[in-house]
DNA sequence: GCCGTTTTCGGCCCGACTGTTTTCAGTCG
């Protein structure tokens, strides 16, 4: 296991990709970018490839990015990349994160205005240089000054998918360490937020300094901010903090608590704690004036002493979880081992990396009892969509397969498009033949918002449609939700029996928590998928139920919790 | 630079949208 290596190959592949780009070569970005993308998704550790000297097997790696893995694992570098690298300033290429930028026109910049760095943008910028450049103007300098915000804040916090694997990583690695003992993800990750700022583990152990040294030296290591026995921090690559405590084993729980947060919920605890003449902090719950701790080894027990119940990690934002614990009336949030299926599966046939048959099978390794195949339709041709001929040519596929596998139901689905009216891409006479509709809005975002509200519900009033996919459509750092009424949208729902989905992709979590908590309050259900485009995504169901954890969903909640002939009645 | 039930060489998703133009380039998905 070995995530990290898989990552940091990955990053060096996506930015020989950027580079390649800037200089306007062809074809060749998109052959690094594709082997980024498959490597980053291996469940296994790309040094296990390359000594069975299967790099190779790897789907999109040739001969000539194999050679290149191998260079970076035997010598750390890559003389290709550092070549690269000397051909632009040293940022430029970080200016292909903002929306609106592009190889063509950040060249344009660099040539004619000598914009080397986001500084350099920015100050540009202020000064209205950029539209008097040709083929530049107003607009196009209200929209890069908005892509820079959305960048800058992406700098600032990171995807719970891309840090958890990590996170996870790291603490098997410590509890490997026969000198750690407890070892405890704390912080925002343990509360599994949409984004994440920095990485806080907490541990126990006999030899602090020890377990310090082996902390600060990992190779994921890039910078050491601080260490001491008590605390140290560290700085990756990608500029991420970890920071590692050792705390007393008999204020373990406390310190977890506080650590743990959020801000707003502890303060809220240390309230209640004050009410009872007690001191919450994370040394321990303590009597004021017996001046003794009282409990502090073990978090449930602080709760249970506050009087309320055990509250999840995922509730802990002071949004009425407190009062719910004290009146016994939390949630009995959803569990990953509920999910029992995942209905919206991409495949070959559309935008997929894997077959129809590839997909059943690591569905099957997962424990779902079906899934649903729910390939992009026509219109979206970027995607490969399906028109209405294929779509019956992978009925046949679909169903040769089913009939072979008996560990799993495999159901017909369609993830169609709405277009701007509203209407959907594909004919009646063909939905009607599926088991499962997804429809989604994939152009068309900056419509008003009644045009995008009357697209939705137009939508959800085909007698066909069983779920609206990703329905806010944002993507976290990179684009702003639909300028939805979702007041309207949840109440069509509710009564037209729409499933809403909690899209599981790690930069869409669609619905998001808070929405998935109004959309429960609305009596709309929902529906968690993985948005699989490759079998490896499939684990990204996680994230789905994390997000509607943080959501106060039940099981009772999620269509896809539902066994297989429960599914089929509702359907 | 990768890949192949139309190819081991010659392709490589392509249309919509935006903002800039005055017929289109660049970017996005």
């Amino acid at each position: 296991m070995s995530q990290i290596k898989n990552n940091k190959i990955a990053n060096m592949l996506y930015e020989i990709a950027d580079l390649l780009e800037l200089k306007g070569v062809q074809f060749k970005p998109r052959a690094y970018r594709t082997a980024a993308r498959n490597i980053n998704s291996l469940s296994e550790s790309i040094e296990d490839y390359y000594v069975d000297g299967e790099l190779k097997e790897i789907s999109g790696v040739g001969e000539s990015i194999a050679s290149k893995i191998k260079e970076i694992l035997d010598t750390g570098r890559l003389r290709y990349l550092d070549d690269l690298r000397k051909e632009f300033p040293e940022n430029l290429q970080e200016l292909l994160n903002i929306q609106g930028l592009g190889p063509k026109r950040i060249i344009k910049l660099y040539e004619d205005l000598d914009i080397k760095n986001l500084e350099d943008l920015e100050e540009a910028l202020k000064n209205n240089e950029i539209r008097k450049l040709e083929g530049f103007g107003e607009k196009s300098e209200e929209n890069i000054f908005k892509g820079i915000k959305l960048y800058k804040e992406s700098q600032e916090r990171f995807l719970l998918g891309d840090i958890l694997p990590i996170a996870l990583e790291l603490k098997e690695k410590l509890e490997e360490q026969q000198i750690a003992k407890k070892v405890q993800i704390a912080g925002s990750i343990r509360r599994r937020k949409e984004t994440i700022g920095d990485i806080d583990i907490l541990i126990t152990s006999d030899e602090p300094e020890e377990i310090m040294d082996y902390f600060v030296n990992l190779d994921i290591v890039n910078r050491v901010l601080s260490k001491g026995l008590t605390k140290s921090s560290v700085i990756t690559e990608k500029n991420l903090q970890i920071d590692l405590r050792v705390v007393d084993p008999s204020s373990f729980g406390s310190a977890l608590l506080y650590f743990t947060g959020s801000k707003e919920h502890n303060v809220k605890l240390r309230k209640i704690a004050l009410d009872h003449n007690w001191k919450l902090s994370e040394y321990g719950l303590r009597d004021k004036k017996k001046n003794e701790v009282i409990a502090g080894e073990d978090e449930s027990k602080i709760y249970e002493l506050l009087g309320m119940a055990y509250i999840s990690p995922e509730l802990r934002e002071d949004n009425g979880e407190i009062e719910a614990a004290m009146d016994k009336r939390l949630p009995t949030l959803i569990e990953l081992s509920d999910i029992k299926g995942d209905l919206h599966i991409h495949t070959k046939w559309s935008e997929g990396d894997n077959s129809i048959e590839e997909m059943a099978q690591k569905a099957i390794k997962l424990g779902h009892e079906y899934i649903a195949i729910c390939d992009h339709s026509k219109s979206l041709q970027i995607a490969n969509g399906l028109d209405e001929d294929r779509f019956k040519k992978q009925f046949e596929e679909i169903d040769k397969i089913n009939n072979n596998l008996e560990e799993i139901e495999i159901l017909r689905g369609a993830e169609v498009n709405i277009d701007s009216k509203g209407e959907l891409d594909i004919d009646n006479s063909i939905l009607k033949e599926l088991n499962i509709v997804i429809a989604s809005i994939h152009s068309g975002f900056k419509s008003s918002q009644k045009e995008l509200n009357d697209r939705l519900i137009s939508a959800m009033h085909n007698d066909y449609v069983n779920i609206i996919g990703h329905p806010t459509g944002r993507i976290i750092h990179k684009r702003e939700p639909l300028n939805l009424d979702l007041t309207e949208i949840f109440k069509v729902a509710s009564d037209l029996g729409i499933y809403l989905e909690l899209n599981s992709y790690p930069n869409r979590l669609d619905l998001s928590d808070i929405n998935c908590k109004k959309a429960k309050n609305s009596n709309v259900k929902i529906v968690i998928n993985s948005d699989s485009h490759n079998r490896n995504h499939m684990k990204y169901m996680e994230l789905g139920v994390a997000t509607a954890r943080r959501g106060w969903i039940e099981k009772t909640d999620v269509l896809n919790c539902l066994e297989f002939k429960k599914l089929k009645e509702k359907l």
